[in-house]
DNA sequence: ATTATCTATAGATCTATAGATAATGC
DNA sequence: ATTATCTATAGATCTATAGATAATGC
């Protein structure tokens, strides 16, 4: 499935907003306005959701790709789900890698804002790290689309992912300043901070490998064929994960104990 | 880009043997055979390989889907690099899968035997634990596959996987009988061990996402833009992840360093 | 006039088969 | 006769554009 070049270079035709941002209203929240006036020609299909179109593509597309992986969607399946003709979906995004890299935006802005956080509210390095893992664990989980099906797609159309690959370097090194930071106070062995980030990072995506919660959709077949992968929750996946990749890094392990009641003491206050 | 069903329910013609093991000699070597007698109408193109069409087909595969990825590599691309034209290529594997599924094979087979080999010559729990990561680690580095979007291929056919899945499940209990052992000879913390299974081998494969040995073909771009990554070898990353592993499982950390010095040196001996 | 849809369609692939053919083996 | 190729081709998609059209907004 070789990349084809489009055939003309550009249409005359001025494309909508590409970004989300513009459609949100200043507080960030997802645009209640009652029922938005619409224009335009009617859609052949009845309208049943309330959202703007924009909004309502990126929910169906996050579905689809959740249960069948991106690749496995194309923009005909997108179409039909949103309940538009298959060509009135290129006004909204001109090719399927605009939506991937829509969707994609939170995975990398969440965990970065949450590691900003916990660096402003001070606290030892070892706990801050527990915190975020188990943070990162659990939006991972969370979120629709694979991530190494993300970073295999993103190697083929490097300029609609460039925001992502930036925000995710911004991430890897917010992790590895905080690595670095429990190695100086002592806390963690002596490891290079930036390779034990990379590691980390990918650990945290890996629980998608063998873990989805809900059961729906795409299921590794180890996990579906196995009630005890099926039993936890995922807040109880990532506590498991933020005692290895922590306990993995402690100097002394019998801090983890501690270590561990902090973090979660100190979840009352942030 | 859903499947199709085929046309014609079956072809009348017998296909060839459709596993590699029969063309092997009993040694397991390459089948050295000189140059091979061959029959049938001669190619076009001329005959580059020494090797058996069988196996040139599944070693330029291997090559073509190391660097772009499964999904993105056709049949018309696999049989031009082999020389043969796209049909041509039907004579030998009938879907793309089965030459994947025929790839596949080494990636579990390869840790289990060091597994069952592991088990068989004794020793502590958390010193083999360190040895299986370490190995396991190398062979997943080594491979040509991309561990996660086999899981993501296998679930459209999962016929065609089942022996994957099924030595994948057989790793994953001799790797939970590893853990469960040092758990109860308490070096390991108190770990539900088939959940830490996943988690380990999960770990192993997701080193996949951000280092690839040899800097050829496919790399994630963080590691490609930073020099930090590729200054490694595959050795050193493997060890580097057996620590971060199994000292997130110990009970007294202390031990790995003294646990580090055993693993190795059992090297000498098995 | 603007906006958001629709219908129609040209390419571009890719898959998987049928059937012919050119070697070797016996 | 058997084997391993070849040529040719029918479907099956999927992408991305052009151009028409049916609403609202002013």
């Amino acid at each position: 499935m070789a990349r084809r070049p489009p055939r003309e270079m550009m249409k005359t035709e001025i494309p909508p907003a590409q970004s989300a941002e513009g459609s949100q209203s200043a507080d960030g929240s997802q645009k209640a306005e009652g029922s938005p006036r619409r224009t335009g020609r009617p859609r052949k299909a009845p309208q049943r959701s309330e959202l703007a179109p924009r909004e309502q593509i990126l929910e169906v597309a996050g579905r689809l790709f959740a249960e069948r992986g991106v690749v496995d969607v194309s923009m005909l399946e997108i179409a039909q789900a949103a309940g538009l003709r298959q060509s009135s979906l290129y006004y909204w995004f001109r090719r399927k890698e605009l939506i991937v890299a829509e969707i994609l935006q939170q995975v990398n802005r969440l965990p970065l804002s949450y590691a900003r956080r916990l660096e402003a509210s001070g606290g030892a390095a070892d706990v801050q790290l527990w915190r975020f893992v188990r943070f990162d664990v659990e939006t991972v989980c969370g979120f629709p689309l694979e991530i190494t099906e993300i970073h295999r797609l993103s190697e083929r159309d490097p300029e609609a992912f460039a925001t992502y690959w930036a925000e995710r370097r911004a991430l890897t090194e917010a992790v590895a300043a905080m690595i670095g930071r429990g190695v100086g106070e002592g806390t963690f062995r002596e490891v290079d901070a930036y390779l034990c980030a990379l590691t980390v990072l990918a650990q945290d995506e890996s629980v998608q490998n063998w873990y989805r919660p809900g059961g729906a959709g795409r299921i590794h077949p180890l996990a579906v064929s196995d009630p005890v992968a099926l039993g936890y929750r995922p807040e109880q996946i990532a506590e498991l994960v933020a005692d290895q990749t922590v306990g993995g890094l402690l100097a002394r392990p019998s801090r983890l104990a501690a270590l561990r009641q902090m973090a979660v003491a100190a979840d009352g206050e942030g």
